[in-house]
DNA sequence: CTGTTAGCGCGTTCAG
DNA sequence: CTGAACGCGCTAACAG
């Protein structure tokens, strides 16, 4: 009961001796070795089980990992804002990816990249402190699946893959781009300004491209636009208010992601404008409480924690050995009217 | 250039062998052991550095752990809600943490709480995955601290904690109650409604703990109202509709999270009440985004991430074995009024 | 200043 | 069915 811990913590040979058996007769034990043929037995079994049960035997993690040169840890290394904050959808990521891959035992380690973050995650990798990574934020010429695989490190990337040839699973941004642009064209607008993500992204490039699909399919060249953001809350707002001080203002706005969203819909506030009365505002992200705001916005569903998930069912089989099909898996977003879209006025004041 | 990686990763025998000296002085080299007289001679220094360079050499994580017997990785145990998903207020820890740590080269293992949280954790402590541990969402009667105090491992409460004799650092929670009723009173609300954190949770118990202290000392007896909820968006939703359907309903709701804030306030718009025209709510959080969405909620502030950081330079100290007074911090809570509160109507219709 | 030796704790041959 | 011996890769103690 209140016996002390012991000093070093209680080995295999610990309970090997107390059983008078061998250490490599309780390793079998433990592990469940003794298919085929190999058996122990029965008696010894049940002896060295209580034994370890009763000595409260723990393996030693940094100790069976050498041994058997794998970690049961997979890394997911963060981006963090200026503010040291950790971006929205990091959130949904972190807490199915955790869930998930806590299914098949592995753990989920988090890191930040340092100044050079390709050096950071060859560290990772090459250090073997984990046995494979998920690696997010794909740049059009990001260069991580490339030196993953030059390290021979499984990985499965969580977005758009900037090539194929590896395991991705994102969401389908040129059908974020371009359902975005037909909804609101279907509600009559015609004067939309969007609003990206960089292009410099592999989401913000995928979501042009959907963007100019449905912009020329629609016959919008002259009157949508096009910008690039990505500079959150703040940037959306500078950027709207410089919008609305210009000649032939938009009806409708699709905003890069939540944050830009509020950035928005503050512009147009301080600026006198109502949405969706005067102004419609639609964005896409999937964070639980953005559905509990006022104003419900109108979104197209991006389900992060669903991607996520998927990407750690399927890490965790390529680190079983399966063999994964190298592809790209890409979700459909989900469209989902809470009234910040409407049609556009017939008239302007 | 173009060399292909060994197929084992290249070991500190290689570097040894390659320069032509033994496997320690790379070992002494590469980790800087040479303080007091113990030097070693600058030239083979820097030939052992340059091949290690050449080679590409990195150490093997779980070796050196093995070795030295220190991971370098601190443990968050994760509460997942009933929906897998992670609650709010652990998108700034982890943020905060990982951040935190990663100044003391040590990185943050995610994993969740199985059916058994002290079995669990003791697992996490006794396999010696990690070096220390962050506990979070404190119960009045946590046994954890009792637990990892008997197992050795080093932790810090993120949170009030239940007893002293531990590190911990969280937020004034009874100054949360507190206050809360305070600025309400001062607003010249009589009649308002607690709705609190369970107090079966330490941060829910001093909340109490303010709330009657406030609620005794402004004669409030009669008209305030406590209830003990915990129940998310939609047990305050229902919580409050409920109230709100019995006589005399208050002019001021506090509520315990974001989440249950929202959930009030779609309960009286649903209702047919407005915020804070009819009635005032206010609440305490700090995410972010939180502050950007309409309405803006007058809230206290308090500041997770802050928390957070503090736990981990404290966890990080403990792990260096400097001695870390062992005492309980508890930050203020800081009033930000935001309009969602206001002095009641003088007279109801 | 440097090499040798001996672990760290566990898994896994390979005989017996 | 079981035990002895070795290896995982690195660090630390101790000679020299």
């Amino acid at each position: 009961m209140n016996r002390r811990t012991q000093p070093k913590g209680v080995r295999l040979a610990d309970v090997a001796r107390s059983v008078g058996v061998s250490s490599s007769e309780v390793s079998r034990v433990l592990n469940g070795r003794m298919r085929d043929g190999k058996s122990v037995a029965q008696e010894t079994r049940d002896r060295i089980l209580a034994a370890a049960r009763e000595l409260n035997y723990m393996p030693h993690r940094a100790a069976q990992n050498l041994a058997v040169g794998r970690t049961d840890v997979v890394a997911l290394m963060l981006l963090l804002d200026d503010r040291r904050e950790l971006y929205p959808h990091y959130h949904e990521i972190i807490g199915a990816l955790t869930y998930t891959l806590n299914g098949y035992g592995i753990h989920l380690l988090l890191a930040q990249y340092g100044p050079d973050p390709l050096e950071s995650l060859e560290h990772m990798a090459r250090s073997r402190t984990c046995d494979g990574m998920i690696i997010t934020d794909m740049k059009v010429d990001d260069e991580r699946p490339a030196l993953l695989d030059r390290i021979g490190t499984p990985f499965v990337v969580r977005g758009s893959s900037p090539r194929a040839g590896v395991v991705a699973v994102g969401m389908d941004n040129a059908q974020v781009g371009y359902r975005a642009m037909s909804y609101l064209f279907s509600l009559g607008h015609r004067a939309i300004a969007f609003y990206n993500i960089g292009r410099d992204y592999m989401s913000g490039q995928r979501r042009f491209e959907g963007f100019c699909q449905a912009r020329d399919e629609y016959g919008l060249q002259a009157t949508a636009e096009y910008y690039d953001s990505h500079h959150q809350e703040e940037g959306m707002y500078q950027a709207v208010r410089g919008r609305f001080s210009q000649p032939n203002p938009p009806t409708a706005i699709f905003a890069e992601d939540e944050l830009g969203a509020f950035g928005a819909l503050r512009a147009l506030s301080d600026i006198g404008l109502r949405c969706p009365e005067d102004v419609s505002v639609m964005t896409c992200l999937n964070a639980r409480f953005m559905r509990l705001v006022n104003p419900h916005l109108t979104v197209l569903n991006v389900r992060q924690d669903e991607v996520a998930a998927e990407a750690g069912h399927l890490l965790a089989r390529l680190l079983r050995g399966e063999d994964v099909e190298k592809r790209q898996l890409y979700l459909q977003p989900h469209l989902e009217e809470r009234g910040s879209a409407r049609p556009p006025r017939k008239h302007s004041l």
